[in-house]
DNA sequence: CCGCATCCACCACGATACTG
DNA sequence: CAGTATCGTGGTGGATGCGG
């Protein structure tokens, strides 16, 4: 199913650059919110629905470090009430694939993990 | 450059599995040990002289989180020094994809993001 | 509707020292 | 060599309340 091409291969310094990106990329929210954004840009309110669990000061924390990042871009509509837009920029967009990648995987193996977890669980006993 | 299907659309509750997949390998070293195990059956120690940075503990905390999850599997010699050797199993296998599209993306992208927050620091002065 | 400020609990992580 | 034990710390993130 998967067709993919890697450049790397995760040695040496070429691990530092990946932790580094990593330590931006690799919070709670971040890709989540990501991938609820591809193809569709969304109100604040609207993402928070589309996103269970995050709370408004983590949504609004994590935007402004895409938004800072260069990754979405925020517009904000001089109305009353207001109105604010998230898009994913160019950059966020290229994010896409790989971040739907690995949720796949996650979808694909959260029941083998979770076996095995409580597997793990039973033998400690 | 990726060719790719996405099966899910991370929406309500898949969002919610998908931060459970994401709670157990969005650490700090997950990501970058299963990559180093691409291929490559490795000893303790080189492992981690393979990951620039990694302390003692956080390998042998991080391998053991990986061996209850069922993506490493530990295998231990009974020899004088001591030797026990890491490797991926198959589930940990089909991580690798994923993981170097994201260890790629990471690579390509350092330049932009960090050329986005630089300018996001000027504007705030 | 959007989102900032404050307070606070927890734990991820690093440093260090010690063992079989 | 391959860990475990212990301690200290910063940061992440949840709850709540206010403000434009």
């Amino acid at each position: 199913m998967w067709r993919y091409r890697h450049t790397c291969m995760i040695r040496g310094d070429e691990g530092r650059t990946v932790r580094a990106v990593l330590d931006r990329i690799c919070d709670k929210w971040t890709l989540l919110i990501v991938a609820t954004l591809d193809r569709e840009r969304l109100r604040f309110g609207d993402l928070q629905r589309q996103i269970p669990g995050i709370s408004q000061r983590m949504l609004t924390l994590t935007l402004r470090k895409l938004e800072r990042d260069g990754l979405v871009s925020r517009t904000a509509y001089a109305e009353v009430p207001p109105r604010v837009e998230y898009a994913l920029t160019e950059t966020g967009r290229s994010l896409i694939p790989p971040a739907l990648a690995l949720a796949d995987w996650a979808l694909e193996h959260i029941a083998d993990i979770e076996a095995s977890r409580a597997a793990y669980g039973e033998r400690k006993k």
